[in-house]
DNA sequence: AACACGGTCAACCGCCGGAGC
DNA sequence: AGCTCCGGCGGTTGACCGTGT
Protein backbone atom coordinates (compact mmCIF):
# COMPACT_ATOMS: atom_id res chain seq x y z
CA UNK A 1 0.00 0.00 0.00
CA UNK A 2 1.15 3.12 -0.64
CA UNK A 3 0.76 4.47 2.70
CA UNK A 4 3.01 1.39 4.26
CA UNK A 5 5.83 2.27 1.99
CA UNK A 6 5.89 5.99 2.55
CA UNK A 7 5.39 5.52 6.13
CA UNK A 8 8.01 2.63 6.71
CA UNK A 9 10.28 3.20 4.04
CA UNK A 10 10.78 6.57 3.09
CA UNK A 11 10.82 9.09 5.66
CA UNK A 12 11.12 12.06 3.35
CA UNK A 13 7.88 13.64 5.57
CA UNK A 14 8.78 14.27 8.96
CA UNK A 15 5.52 14.31 10.59
CA UNK A 16 4.20 10.85 8.68
CA UNK A 17 7.55 9.22 9.85
CA UNK A 18 6.10 9.49 13.42
CA UNK A 19 3.06 7.45 12.60
CA UNK A 20 3.65 4.10 11.59
CA UNK A 21 0.85 2.58 9.44
CA UNK A 22 0.04 -0.97 8.18
CA UNK A 23 -0.28 -3.96 10.07
CA UNK A 24 0.70 -4.46 13.53
CA UNK A 25 3.96 -6.74 14.52
CA UNK A 26 4.11 -8.88 16.88
CA UNK A 27 6.21 -6.46 19.22
CA UNK A 28 3.89 -3.98 18.54
CA UNK A 29 1.17 -6.21 19.69
CA UNK A 30 3.08 -7.05 23.12
CA UNK A 31 3.72 -3.80 23.76
CA UNK A 32 0.31 -2.54 23.58
CA UNK A 33 -1.30 -5.91 25.15
CA UNK A 34 1.14 -5.29 28.14
CA UNK A 35 0.63 -1.48 27.96
CA UNK A 36 -3.31 -1.99 28.45
CA UNK A 37 -3.44 -4.95 30.85
CA UNK A 38 -1.09 -2.16 33.13
CA UNK A 39 -2.91 0.94 32.24
CA UNK A 40 -6.50 -0.43 31.12
CA UNK A 41 -8.41 0.09 27.69
CA UNK A 42 -9.19 3.89 28.08
CA UNK A 43 -7.16 6.99 26.80
CA UNK A 44 -6.40 5.18 23.77
CA UNK A 45 -4.22 8.92 23.04
CA UNK A 46 -2.11 8.67 26.00
CA UNK A 47 -1.42 5.25 25.71
CA UNK A 48 -0.21 5.43 22.08
CA UNK A 49 2.10 8.05 23.08
CA UNK A 50 3.25 6.99 26.48
CA UNK A 51 3.94 3.10 25.14
CA UNK A 52 6.65 4.68 22.91
CA UNK A 53 4.31 3.25 19.73
CA UNK A 54 4.19 5.19 16.69
CA UNK A 55 0.45 4.46 16.29
CA UNK A 56 -2.33 6.69 16.75
CA UNK A 57 -4.77 6.51 19.30
CA UNK A 58 -7.24 5.12 17.13
CA UNK A 59 -5.01 2.22 15.35
CA UNK A 60 -4.22 1.10 19.26
CA UNK A 61 -7.80 1.24 20.15
CA UNK A 62 -8.60 -1.05 17.00
CA UNK A 63 -5.77 -2.87 17.30
CA UNK A 64 -6.90 -3.89 21.13
CA UNK A 65 -10.39 -4.34 20.04
CA UNK A 66 -10.55 -6.28 17.12
CA UNK A 67 -7.82 -8.76 17.58
CA UNK A 68 -5.79 -8.11 20.73
CA UNK A 69 -9.05 -8.22 22.99
CA UNK A 70 -8.77 -11.35 25.84
CA UNK A 71 -12.81 -12.43 25.07
CA UNK A 72 -12.46 -11.42 21.37
CA UNK A 73 -14.21 -14.58 19.39
CA UNK A 74 -12.44 -15.57 16.12
CA UNK A 75 -13.70 -18.17 12.93
CA UNK A 76 -16.85 -19.05 11.50
CA UNK A 77 -20.03 -17.24 12.66
CA UNK A 78 -22.17 -19.73 14.16
CA UNK A 79 -25.73 -20.08 12.23
CA UNK A 80 -26.97 -18.63 15.58
CA UNK A 81 -24.97 -15.73 15.09
CA UNK A 82 -26.27 -15.74 11.51
CA UNK A 83 -30.06 -15.60 12.31
CA UNK A 84 -29.09 -13.30 15.26
CA UNK A 85 -27.01 -10.72 12.47
CA UNK A 86 -29.91 -11.09 10.20
CA UNK A 87 -32.12 -10.24 12.52
CA UNK A 88 -31.05 -7.71 14.31
CA UNK A 89 -29.15 -5.58 11.10
CA UNK A 90 -33.30 -6.09 10.23
CA UNK A 91 -34.37 -4.46 12.79
CA UNK A 92 -31.16 -1.68 13.37
CA UNK A 93 -29.76 -1.37 9.93
CA UNK A 94 -26.00 -0.85 9.68
CA UNK A 95 -25.71 -0.65 13.08
CA UNK A 96 -22.67 -2.89 13.54
CA UNK A 97 -21.47 -1.75 16.96
CA UNK A 98 -25.10 -2.26 18.24
CA UNK A 99 -25.67 -5.61 16.59
CA UNK A 100 -21.95 -6.58 17.83
CA UNK A 101 -23.22 -6.28 21.56
CA UNK A 102 -25.53 -9.26 21.06
CA UNK A 103 -23.00 -11.13 19.89
CA UNK A 104 -20.25 -11.53 22.47
CA UNK A 105 -17.08 -11.91 21.12
CA UNK A 106 -18.06 -10.56 17.75
CA UNK A 107 -16.51 -6.99 16.90
CA UNK A 108 -18.53 -4.76 14.91
CA UNK A 109 -15.73 -4.78 12.18
CA UNK A 110 -16.19 -8.59 12.10
CA UNK A 111 -20.04 -8.42 11.73
CA UNK A 112 -19.83 -5.70 9.20
CA UNK A 113 -17.81 -7.81 6.65
CA UNK A 114 -19.88 -10.53 7.24
CA UNK A 115 -22.70 -8.53 5.81
CA UNK A 116 -20.37 -7.41 3.04
CA UNK A 117 -19.07 -10.42 2.10
CA UNK A 118 -21.88 -12.60 2.73
CA UNK A 119 -25.15 -11.19 2.62
CA UNK A 120 -24.47 -8.26 0.12
CA UNK A 121 -23.35 -11.22 -2.63
CA UNK A 122 -26.15 -12.71 -2.34
CA UNK A 123 -28.31 -9.04 -3.07
CA UNK A 124 -26.14 -8.97 -5.71
CA UNK A 125 -26.75 -12.45 -6.92
CA UNK A 126 -30.32 -12.18 -6.66
CA UNK A 127 -29.83 -8.38 -8.74
CA UNK A 128 -31.68 -6.44 -6.35
CA UNK A 129 -30.65 -3.69 -3.79
CA UNK A 130 -29.89 -4.92 -0.53
CA UNK A 131 -32.99 -2.71 0.35
CA UNK A 132 -35.20 -3.52 -1.65
CA UNK A 133 -38.29 -5.65 -0.48
CA UNK A 134 -37.29 -8.49 -2.40
CA UNK A 135 -33.91 -8.96 -0.47
CA UNK A 136 -36.40 -8.56 2.64
CA UNK A 137 -38.62 -10.96 2.63
CA UNK A 138 -36.35 -13.28 1.48
CA UNK A 139 -33.88 -12.80 4.46
CA UNK A 140 -37.61 -12.52 6.44
CA UNK A 141 -38.98 -15.51 4.93
CA UNK A 142 -36.55 -18.07 3.52
CA UNK A 143 -33.05 -17.51 4.92
CA UNK A 144 -33.89 -16.34 8.49
CA UNK A 145 -36.80 -19.47 8.92
CA UNK A 146 -33.66 -21.97 7.21
CA UNK A 147 -31.89 -20.68 9.83
CA UNK A 148 -33.32 -20.65 12.79
CA UNK A 149 -34.86 -25.15 11.36
CA UNK A 150 -31.41 -25.66 10.97
CA UNK A 151 -30.64 -23.93 14.30
CA UNK A 152 -33.34 -25.95 16.20
CA UNK A 153 -32.46 -29.15 14.26
CA UNK A 154 -29.35 -29.05 16.03
CA UNK A 155 -30.19 -28.66 19.68
CA UNK A 156 -31.97 -32.32 20.90
CA UNK A 157 -35.76 -32.15 19.93
CA UNK A 158 -37.08 -32.84 23.25
CA UNK A 159 -34.91 -29.61 24.44
CA UNK A 160 -35.06 -27.23 21.08
CA UNK A 161 -34.50 -24.14 23.18
CA UNK A 162 -36.66 -21.22 21.38
CA UNK A 163 -34.55 -19.18 19.01
CA UNK A 164 -35.59 -15.76 20.56
CA UNK A 165 -33.84 -16.44 23.58
CA UNK A 166 -31.44 -16.01 22.08
CA UNK A 167 -31.83 -12.64 21.65
CA UNK A 168 -31.65 -12.18 25.68
CA UNK A 169 -27.96 -13.70 26.17
CA UNK A 170 -28.28 -13.84 30.45
CA UNK A 171 -24.43 -13.33 30.07
CA UNK A 172 -24.79 -10.17 28.20
CA UNK A 173 -26.55 -6.83 29.88
CA UNK A 174 -29.12 -5.57 27.65
CA UNK A 175 -29.11 -1.87 27.83
CA UNK A 176 -32.40 -1.11 26.26
CA UNK A 177 -35.71 -3.52 25.02
CA UNK A 178 -34.85 -4.42 21.49
CA UNK A 179 -37.82 -3.39 19.45
CA UNK A 180 -39.16 -6.61 18.37
CA UNK A 181 -40.71 -7.25 15.31
CA UNK A 182 -44.21 -9.19 15.60
CA UNK A 183 -43.80 -11.42 12.23
CA UNK A 184 -39.91 -12.50 13.08
CA UNK A 185 -41.08 -14.22 16.64
CA UNK A 186 -43.88 -16.31 14.83
CA UNK A 187 -40.54 -18.03 12.87
CA UNK A 188 -40.22 -20.31 15.68
CA UNK A 189 -40.22 -24.07 15.47
CA UNK A 190 -43.13 -23.26 13.03
CA UNK A 191 -43.63 -20.80 10.35
CA UNK A 192 -46.26 -19.13 10.15
CA UNK A 193 -48.00 -18.01 6.25
CA UNK A 194 -46.69 -15.01 5.23
CA UNK A 195 -50.11 -13.29 4.63
CA UNK A 196 -50.87 -14.18 8.33
CA UNK A 197 -46.87 -12.32 9.21
CA UNK A 198 -47.51 -9.22 7.12
CA UNK A 199 -50.91 -9.00 8.59
CA UNK A 200 -49.56 -9.06 11.98
CA UNK A 201 -46.83 -6.62 11.26
CA UNK A 202 -48.24 -4.54 9.22
CA UNK A 203 -48.46 -1.52 11.82
CA UNK A 204 -45.96 -1.61 13.95
CA UNK A 205 -43.18 -3.36 12.48
CA UNK A 206 -42.75 -0.52 9.73
CA UNK A 207 -42.53 1.81 12.02
CA UNK A 208 -39.85 0.06 14.08
CA UNK A 209 -38.21 -0.51 10.78
CA UNK A 210 -38.46 2.91 9.37
CA UNK A 211 -36.68 4.05 11.99
CA UNK A 212 -34.19 2.63 11.87
CA UNK A 213 -33.49 2.36 7.77
CA UNK A 214 -35.64 5.15 6.47
CA UNK A 215 -38.91 3.63 5.94
CA UNK A 216 -37.31 1.23 2.99
CA UNK A 217 -38.65 -1.93 4.06
CA UNK A 218 -42.65 -0.01 4.50
CA UNK A 219 -44.83 -0.39 1.84
CA UNK A 220 -44.52 -3.94 1.28
CA UNK A 221 -47.49 -4.59 -0.87
CA UNK A 222 -45.31 -7.22 -2.32
CA UNK A 223 -45.08 -10.02 0.12
CA UNK A 224 -45.15 -12.97 -1.74
CA UNK A 225 -48.85 -14.15 -1.88
CA UNK A 226 -49.05 -17.92 -0.04
CA UNK A 227 -45.72 -18.22 1.49
CA UNK A 228 -45.63 -20.70 4.36
CA UNK A 229 -42.29 -20.81 5.23
CA UNK A 230 -39.53 -22.76 3.06
CA UNK A 231 -40.23 -24.68 0.20
CA UNK A 232 -43.98 -23.51 0.05
CA UNK A 233 -43.15 -20.11 -1.40
CA UNK A 234 -43.84 -19.30 -4.41
CA UNK A 235 -42.35 -17.21 -7.46
CA UNK A 236 -40.18 -14.97 -6.66
CA UNK A 237 -40.03 -11.40 -8.69
CA UNK A 238 -37.82 -8.79 -8.42
CA UNK A 239 -38.34 -5.39 -8.05
CA UNK A 240 -39.42 -4.80 -12.21
CA UNK A 241 -40.78 -8.53 -12.55
CA UNK A 242 -38.01 -9.37 -14.66
CA UNK A 243 -36.20 -12.16 -12.70
CA UNK A 244 -39.04 -14.91 -11.49
CA UNK A 245 -37.52 -17.58 -9.16
CA UNK A 246 -39.20 -20.85 -9.08
CA UNK A 247 -39.27 -22.94 -5.96
CA UNK A 248 -36.79 -25.14 -6.77
CA UNK A 249 -34.38 -22.75 -8.14
CA UNK A 250 -34.72 -20.49 -4.98
CA UNK A 251 -33.76 -23.36 -3.09
CA UNK A 252 -30.65 -24.31 -4.43
CA UNK A 253 -29.56 -21.26 -4.73
CA UNK A 254 -29.52 -20.74 -1.50
CA UNK A 255 -28.61 -23.54 -0.32
CA UNK A 256 -25.68 -23.37 -2.26
CA UNK A 257 -24.70 -20.05 -1.56
CA UNK A 258 -25.80 -18.77 1.86
CA UNK A 259 -26.34 -22.09 3.62
CA UNK A 260 -23.24 -24.51 1.86
CA UNK A 261 -22.82 -26.50 5.08
CA UNK A 262 -26.39 -27.52 4.44
CA UNK A 263 -26.43 -31.21 3.00
CA UNK A 264 -29.37 -33.61 4.88
CA UNK A 265 -32.23 -30.77 3.69
CA UNK A 266 -33.78 -31.92 0.81
CA UNK A 267 -36.37 -30.40 -1.37
CA UNK A 268 -40.20 -30.97 -1.30
C1' DA B 1 3.54 -23.55 -13.13
C1' DA B 2 1.55 -19.29 -13.92
C1' DC B 3 -2.00 -16.36 -14.03
C1' DA B 4 -6.67 -14.47 -13.05
C1' DC B 5 -10.25 -13.98 -10.14
C1' DG B 6 -13.01 -13.65 -6.11
C1' DG B 7 -13.48 -13.86 -1.07
C1' DT B 8 -11.87 -12.53 3.39
C1' DC B 9 -10.38 -9.51 6.78
C1' DA B 10 -7.25 -6.14 9.02
C1' DA B 11 -6.65 -1.50 8.98
C1' DC B 12 -7.35 3.30 7.64
C1' DC B 13 -10.26 7.40 6.83
C1' DG B 14 -13.66 10.83 7.58
C1' DC B 15 -17.40 12.20 10.18
C1' DC B 16 -19.90 12.93 14.33
C1' DG B 17 -21.05 13.68 19.11
C1' DG B 18 -19.76 14.27 23.89
C1' DA B 19 -16.75 16.14 27.38
C1' DG B 20 -13.92 19.60 29.11
C1' DC B 21 -12.31 24.20 29.15
C1' DA C 1 -21.51 29.94 23.16
C1' DG C 2 -17.57 28.41 20.91
C1' DC C 3 -13.45 25.83 20.55
C1' DT C 4 -10.53 21.70 20.95
C1' DC C 5 -9.70 17.06 21.94
C1' DC C 6 -10.92 12.45 21.96
C1' DG C 7 -13.40 8.21 21.31
C1' DG C 8 -16.71 5.77 18.62
C1' DC C 9 -18.79 4.52 14.43
C1' DG C 10 -19.68 3.23 9.59
C1' DG C 11 -17.65 3.15 5.03
C1' DT C 12 -13.92 1.90 2.31
C1' DT C 13 -9.52 0.08 0.87
C1' DG C 14 -6.01 -3.08 -0.23
C1' DA C 15 -3.10 -7.11 0.99
C1' DC C 16 -3.38 -11.79 1.34
C1' DC C 17 -5.04 -16.28 0.31
C1' DG C 18 -7.51 -20.02 -1.91
C1' DT C 19 -9.42 -21.77 -6.06
C1' DG C 20 -10.20 -22.28 -10.84
C1' DT C 21 -8.36 -22.26 -15.54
Amino acid sequence: MEDYERNSNSPTHEEDSDVRKGPWTEDEDAILVNFVSIHGDARWNHIARSSGLKRTGKSCRLRWLNYLRPDVRRGNITLEEQFMILKLHSLWGNRWSKIAQYLPGRTDNEIKNYWRTRVQKQAKHLRCDVNSNLFKETMRNVWMPRLVERINAQSSPATCEPVESMITDPGQPIEEPIPVEPGFLQFNQQFVPASELSATSSNSPAETLSDVQGGVVNGSGSDPAGQTGFGEFNDWGCVGGDNIWTDEESFWFLQDQFCPEMTSYSYN
